[in-house]
RNA sequence: GGAGAGAUGGCAGAGUGGUCGAAUGCGACAGUCUCGAAAACUGCUGUACCUUCACGGGUACCGAGGGUUCGAAUCCCUCUCUCUCCGCCA
């Protein structure tokens, strides 16, 4: 949610930042101007009238202890008509805020002014490449015919057990799955971020926090019964972990990773795009989250980038750095660094990472503040990054890594298999 | 699932319907003392919104939402959450 004060202070700004995600936001600044206008008059005035009630009261009371009966009853008969102007008022009032809510609650956050304009994922600015793509012989295989013939993941026992896009992992595609996660977890603990193990399911404060709801409620799961949330990504209840507080700048910044399964409905999305390990409903990812001082949050994206960069390089993949045009960026992010690794078998870039700045549109909402000496307390920025999500990794490593003995495991990950072939 | 207790400022913890934004202690901050520190002493210490060029002034907030009252942290109703005990259980 974007800041009040903000848009009162640069309107004609945010109309034109907004204009490169292709959101038409005058008329809404328009409606939103005039509701604070009302809101700031309504509350002047009601604001006169308590104080003259507050006042009475006051006397009243004095009156008594002296014993002045009469004089209390008289003044007591006078504030009736005030009281009745409070009602109508404190309704109204909150009708105005309530309005106002639902108006900033639709505008998406301004991108950063290096995001460029564009509509589609082919407008998204190619910043990096990185590695060499694998010259793979005729009869190399797609990773869902790789899982197959190694019987190391079962889509089909999935389908029984669940449903479409809950795989089984079995066997070396198990113990690859805990690998990666060891193996990010460790590189994550390295760089200096603290690991968390939050809780996977959320409630609708926590969801509305970081921006998934109301607006994307049908993307995750739901818990009729208890209200709760299955999480799409860690990032969510991390994040959420600072909601409502005024954090002591001396503590900033804060670096946390942590593993979890993320599930998503995905309603809607079929087709070729979702064969195999390509989309699924449930997947495992580690997530790195920062909170930051406004002036350094740049500074810790560009940080984020490297590292995730990084762990790619390790893993001896081909990838390459996007940046995202504003039709393609999210709702809550100011500028988004999506990473796509090379998978040489179907010859598609497939995205394993995304890393956001988010800047105040998250801390806004959460009401996360931090507060540097004496200054007053003002909004964090917050910054989230996969690093990494697994299924696409073990795509990619699959189909790269293919050879006549067998899948080779790279170097770094050895030590965490403890097998260098999946054959 | 059953029974009970509770929710107050950064934390701990008082609070009679009016002088309570709230005692007291701790912590934090500033000062005195000191070469410096500790101790001691003194002072100060919430957030949001409105208003003012500014100094300042006003309003709200004691889990949330309603109600009673001239006036509610305090009385009434509803809800949420937490804790303890019992049951069940990885």
């Amino acid at each position: 949610m974007l800041e009040l004060s903000y848009i009162r202070r640069n309107p004609e700004e945010v109309i034109t930042r907004l204009a490169t995600k292709n959101f038409d936001a005058k008329s809404i600044i328009d409606e939103i101007l005039a509701i604070d206008e009302k809101r700031r008059s309504t509350q002047t005035t009601l604001d006169g009238i308590l104080a003259q009630l507050n006042k009475a009261s006051k006397e009243i009371g004095d009156l008594y202890k002296l014993g002045k009966k009469a004089e209390a009853d008289e003044l007591k008969a006078t504030t009736g008509k005030w009281k009745e102007d409070i009602t109508t008022l404190e309704a109204e009032a909150k009708k105005i805020d309530a309005e106002l809510q639902a108006k900033a609650v639709l505008m998406p956050n301004t991108p950063h002014a290096s995001v460029p304009k564009g509509k589609t994922p082919e407008d998204n600015e190619v910043v990096h490449t990185e590695g060499a793509i694998p010259e793979l012989g005729e009869k190399a295989l797609p990773h869902w015919e790789l899982t197959k013939k190694y019987d190391i993941i079962d889509f089909e026992l999935g389908v029984k057990i669940t449903g479409a896009g809950f795989p089984v992992y079995k066997g070396k595609g198990a113990r690859l799955q805990r690998a990666l996660i060891n193996f990010f977890l460790d590189k994550a603990l390295e760089a200096g971020y603290i690991e968390i193990e939050p809780p996977i399911l959320i409630n609708e404060d926590t969801g509305f926090g970081t921006g998934q709801l109301p607006d994307k409620e049908g993307q995750m799961y739901f818990v009729g019964e208890d209200k709760l949330y299955l999480i799409p990504t860690a990032e969510v209840p991390i994040t959420n972990i600072y909601r409502d507080m005024l954090l002591d700048a001396s503590i900033l910044p804060i670096k946390n990773c942590g593993y979890t399964p993320c599930f998503r409905r995905e309603a809607g999305s079929y087709g070729k795009d979702v064969r195999g390990l390509n989309r699924l409903h449930q997947f495992d990812k580690v997530e790195i989250v920062q909170i930051r001082m406004p002036d350094e949050s740049y500074k810790a994206l560009e940080e984020m980038r490297e590292y995730v960069g990084g762990l790619l390089k390790s893993l001896n993949l081909p990838f390459r750095i996007l940046r995202l045009c504003g039709g393609d960026m999210s709702f809550a992010s100011a500028l988004t660094y999506d990473f796509e690794v090379f998978s040489a078998a179907q010859k598609r870039w497939l995205e394993v990472s995304s890393v956001s700045n988010f800047e105040t549109f998250q801390s806004n909402r959460m009401k996360l503040r931090y507060k540097k000496d004496k200054d007053k307390p003002a909004l964090a920025h917050t910054l989230n990054g996969s690093a990494l999500a697994l299924p696409r990794i073990v795509a990619a490593l699959l189909e790269n890594n293919q050879t006549e003995n067998g899948v080779k495991i790279p170097e770094v990950l050895v030590p965490y298999t403890k097998f260098e072939y999946i054959s």
